[in-house]
DNA sequence: GTGAAAGCGCTAACAG
DNA sequence: CTGTTAGCGCTTTCAC
């Protein structure tokens, strides 16, 4: 097999404790057989099992995290801000996906749960009876979703509030919201900010379309019930949702946004890929994984204090694009810029 | 902590090896026990210690993926396939993103190769010569390169040709291709290929456009470019490349298919989300991560023999997408079709 | 067919 | 400050 602490022990004349010490506490030992047993594993290319001292001090020094789906790319920027942070801190990060499944989602943290120091729950969809078994298995913190006192990581939801105020400021009185799925805590956020404002505000008429799969199919199945409901403006459940409404619409031949504004959530980079490009709201989601990392590191570090200050939400963004589809790049070079 | 096959033991009355074999080889133990033992681990809840078993069998029951970059829903496919088919049989997958770069490439397959029975790599980036220290760290296998006696998965790279040939019959004679990371072996033969297509066919002028980032950005850059090339057609390197390119000649005032075609690589999602669609190459990227893991751990499985047959040439389709945009999903409703 | 015992590579008391 | 000694939970000879 590879080289062992043994290996490294007798190659630098001391015991096999005095490596490990070396290595786990180098201010319990001496500077020079510090400095000489690290150059010996240097020279042989030590590298400690995880196993072996997982096995002894409990701790295996990876975590799980836990995502609807790995080929949404919300999920995919998550998921490389959690990476991020926890290979700073040494531990290496299992990743789960669970195709939107409740019950997967189960079996996967069940699985997961004996072989990681802690796990990440980004959007889950089980529910809360199922959530709370879940997370009393192992160290939680949760992402996109607040659970009793579980440790949490969410956006300020406030968002829904300033695309509301931003389409009545244009104008809007009928406003119609496309939803997510159902399970999500984040939908539900969104559409009880939704009635909220149309309770507060009765001069905008708000309408509920319903819930909807949070991709392109299910804003294009949005789209034609947003039309028949005479709203002047939609607001999605996600960028995806707001893609597939901009095209269906298009192709009933409603123009956007000249006859119906469409606002988005995530601005996931395709929203910049049509024209106009998207309106919608800016979820910092890498960031999410980035702070959702050290909550869960530092509760692990430090069992007595979760004292850390990590932000428990984070802020977001309106991010309101010109309909003017103006070049965003260089200037047009003057002469003919037709093809041959 | 949890429970331990001691517990299982004692609960059942047998010695804890009987456990172990009645677990792990239950052929060598008497079906009486054996039941007696299931159940009993059933009712404890009991799961086996993979450290404390990979301590002794030297194998984790692990393995790792390493990918370009995560926020990239082609890689998330593959990592769907790889995960589908390493859970089913008893594995965990370690996710690694190297951000596209290959020093951090080289570093995480590095951190990762102690831990883990095996890696699959898609996309490497890095040269062929750590690419050769990196494969002998740990059985590894390929996806989207060839290198040495290696064992690969890669698309059949039929690809182009077909896009050509395509183009050809469309009528066009001068066809550009936005190429994609130098680093890239996809890059690399594609671009091959269509040098191979214009020694073979003189009548068709050919333009390499150069690499581009394998993004909408790089799209944007190209696109400038192809206008300037002349030609009548453009092949882009992938689909996210293929939309920067279509957004950018239309805001220069090419109209996209009538002036300029264009045709990309991968079928994502995306591709479908403008208008015309996209005519693009599918490569079932999802089956791509299965065949690896399945490769995998048939490597793993049998040290002696890599008999079993996993396809290592991936067949791909061109999927030529209707340009004259109808109704994909119902017809139109007749009557008033503009809101309020 | 089953049990006892010996470790896998490492860390954590405990003496020195 | 360093070495010796027990194990962590499990699999695997080797006897019975």
């Amino acid at each position: 097999m590879a080289v062992t602490i043994r290996d490294v022990a007798k190659e630098a004349g001391v015991s096999i404790s005095t490596v490990s010490r070396a290595l786990s506490s180098p201010n319990k030992v001496a500077d020079a057989t510090r400095e000489a047993v690290e150059s010996v594993v240097v020279r042989l290319g030590y590298r400690p099992n995880k196993n072996a001292r997982g096995l002894i001090t409990g701790r295996s020094g990876t975590i799980g995290l836990i995502i609807p789906d790995l080929e949404n790319p919300y999920f995919g920027a998550v998921s490389k801000g959690v990476q991020e942070r926890a290979r700073a801190a040494g531990y290496s990060v299992y990743i789960g996906d669970f195709d939107e499944d409740p019950s997967i989602e189960s079996t996967v943290v069940r699985s997961l749960a004996k072989q990681v120091d802690g796990i990440i729950m980004c959007s889950p969809r089980s529910t809360d009876v199922e959530l709370g078994r879940l997370t009393s298995l192992v160290p939680t913190v949760l992402a996109n979703r607040k659970f009793a006192d579980v440790p949490s990581i969410v956006f300020d939801n406030g968002g829904m509030l300033r695309v509301l105020r931003h389409l009545t400021a244009l104008g809007h009185t009928t406003i119609a919201y496309a939803g997510g799925p159902e399970q999500s805590w984040s939908h539900r956020h969104r559409s009880e900010a939704f009635q909220e404002f149309g309770e507060a505000h009765g001069t905008t008429e708000l309408i509920e379309l319903g819930s909807f799969p949070p991709n392109f199919g299910g804003g294009v199945q949005a789209a034609d019930l947003a039309l028949a409901s005479g709203a002047t403006a939609v607001v999605a459940y996600n960028d995806l949702i707001a893609l597939g409404l901009l095209d269906r619409l298009r192709e009933r031949g409603v123009s956007v946004p000249e006859q119906i504004s469409i606002v988005g959530f995530d601005n996931v980079a395709v929203s910049t890929f049509v024209r106009p490009n998207l309106t919608t709201i800016d979820q910092p989601r890498k960031h999410m994984g980035r702070m959702a990392a050290d909550l869960l590191l530092s509760i692990l570090d430090a069992d007595d204090a979760e004292s850390t200050h990590i932000p428990r939400q984070l802020p977001v963004d309106l991010v309101v694009r010109q309909s003017t589809g103006e070049a965003p790049l260089s200037r047009r070079a003057t002469g003919t810029t037709t093809a041959s």
